[in-house]
RNA sequence: CGGGACGUGGUGUAACGGCUAACAUUCUCGGUUUGGGACCGAGCGAUUCCGGGUUCGAAUCCCGGCGUCCCGACCA
């Protein structure tokens, strides 16, 4: 993509009304714009990285099975009626509008019900079993307190998959499948070595345990306890003896930590199944109780917790799994020779299927220069009169600063 | 929801109760310039969040509302 034609300009200047880390960068990126407190918009860049989220996670999901739906937003209460949790005392950061006619509606804040509902139509025998149904979604959020910018907002994007097995046994197999699979997407976005599972409460939902995935980060709400060598955690809330024994640490490993809960995977047993009718028919022709599963990762706040943990004094640095572009191509002064090659070079990267974000401004260097750090591909590659001069590209990496001189056939073996 | 701070061109700031609300930047036009937020000149851009009050006079003081951020509570 030409620079020139995006939209969406850079500021060099914080936003006042922002003090997160997040925010400020994402805003001053051109990545989102704020609509109203806890409301942001993706623009083109911001919209890129989301997509490249979506599909790290599609894969994972897709590997252990899962298959892909897009459930509504819009929610017919009579189905949460059966669980109890249309009651604003129940849950109470329902967003809820009226048909003209008069009847009420729910705004999705979550999707067990309508899901759990629409499969008693499909699911019936154990051949049927076990199913695991996941979607991309947007949830609605009535927060007390939108917060830390697009970290805590009243409307998000979240993948939510839900599983439905025929035993406890079956329903754990999968727990597990999921936890590995999550620990494989937060290494794929670049927070591997800063997120660990968590053994944690399980709020409102189930009565016993679950496991979150907490980012280690000075952004977060959440307080835990983290044994690095084992690479394992237990939320504050539920540090006890008992759990530590359970998952064989010992406190004397224990290093306090703040951290961003970037997902979360928990026991749902036959609480919905049972409310909304949903059962299978066994071997013998008895009806059985499905038990299900549930594990979200909400996408935008793991694209705000990408930024607040790998961020620098320079601006946002992207891991190439999720960045907007592969390569951004900055083109040093106007002169005639400059702007041939450089335009050439991005012909041939888009030839060579490389994404690049060409800045073909007419701007002074230093100001694309900041910009390039502060929207923070994984690499800079640079034409000016200088690299023409020396026969090979300037390429910087954004996250270590290595500068390399490359020919342009050396660049292109980068992504092969 | 309790507490606190704040609200002035697109952005960032300034202005004792008193002149045409100032400066920087952005933007437009012309010229120059091109390796770390360039330069010169000329322009555009504001109902000072909204409503009420005090006053000869309000961006400024008072009351109410709305909004934004922060702390706490809450957090499927």
């Amino acid at each position: 993509m030409r620079q020139s034609q995006l939209f969406a300009r850079t500021r060099w200047e914080d936003p006042t009304e922002e003090t997160a880390k997040n925010a400020k960068l994402l805003i001053r990126a051109g990545l989102v714009h704020k609509e109203m407190a806890g409301v942001y918009a993706f623009l083109p860049l911001g919209l890129r990285v989301l997509r490249k989220i979506e599909t790290v996670i599609r894969e994972e999901m897709n590997a252990i099975g899962g298959q892909e739906v897009l459930m509504t937003t819009l929610q017919n209460p009579e189905i949460w009626h059966k669980t109890g949790r249309f009651d604003d005392a129940v849950v109470d950061n329902w967003f809820k509008t009226k048909l003209v006619s008069g009847g009420e509606l729910g705004i999705a804040n979550t999707h067990e019900e309508p899901i759990t509902a629409m499969l008693v139509h499909h699911l019936k025998s154990y051949k049927d079993l076990p199913v695991y149904v996941y979607q991309f979604q947007t949830k609605f959020r009535n927060e007390l307190r939108a917060k830390s910018g697009i970290m805590r907002g009243r409307e998000f994007l979240m993948k939510d998959l839900y599983s439905f097995s025929r035993t406890e046994v079956e329903f754990h197999t999968f727990y597990e499948q999921c936890a590995a699979a999550y620990l494989r997407i937060f290494a794929r976005v670049g927070l591997g070595d800063h997120t660990f599972r968590t053994l944690a409460a399980g709020g409102s939902f189930t009565t016993g345990l679950t496991d979150e995935f907490q980012t280690l980060s000075e952004a977060g709400e959440d307080i835990i306890y983290i044994d690095r060598s084992k690479h394992l955690a237990v939320n504050k809330e539920v540090l006890t003896d008992e759990n530590l024994a359970r998952l064989g640490l010992e406190r004397a490993n224990l290093e306090e930590a703040k951290s961003i809960e970037v997902g979360n995977i928990f026991p749902l047993g036959h609480r919905y199944s049972d409310a909304l009718g949903l059962k299978y028919r066994d071997e013998s022709g008895l009806d059985q109780p499905i038990y299900m599963g549930s594990y979200g990762i909400g996408l935008s706040r793991l694209l705000g917790t990408i930024v607040e943990v790998l961020a620098d004094d320079g601006g946002i640095v992207w891991p190439a799994s999720v960045a907007p572009f592969a390569v951004h191509l900055v083109a040093l002064g106007s002169s005639e020779p400059v702007r041939q090659a450089a335009d050439q070079i991005y012909a041939d990267l888009s030839q060579a299927g490389v994404e690049a974000l060409f800045d073909d401004r007419d701007l002074p260097a230093g100001e694309k220069l900041g910009d390039a750090d502060l929207l923070g591909m994984p690499l800079r590659v640079i034409v000016s009169e200088k690299t023409l001069a020396a026969g090979k590209l300037e390429v910087k990496n954004r996250q270590t600063a290595e500068i390399r001189h490359l020919t342009f056939a050396e660049l292109i073996t980068e992504f092969k």
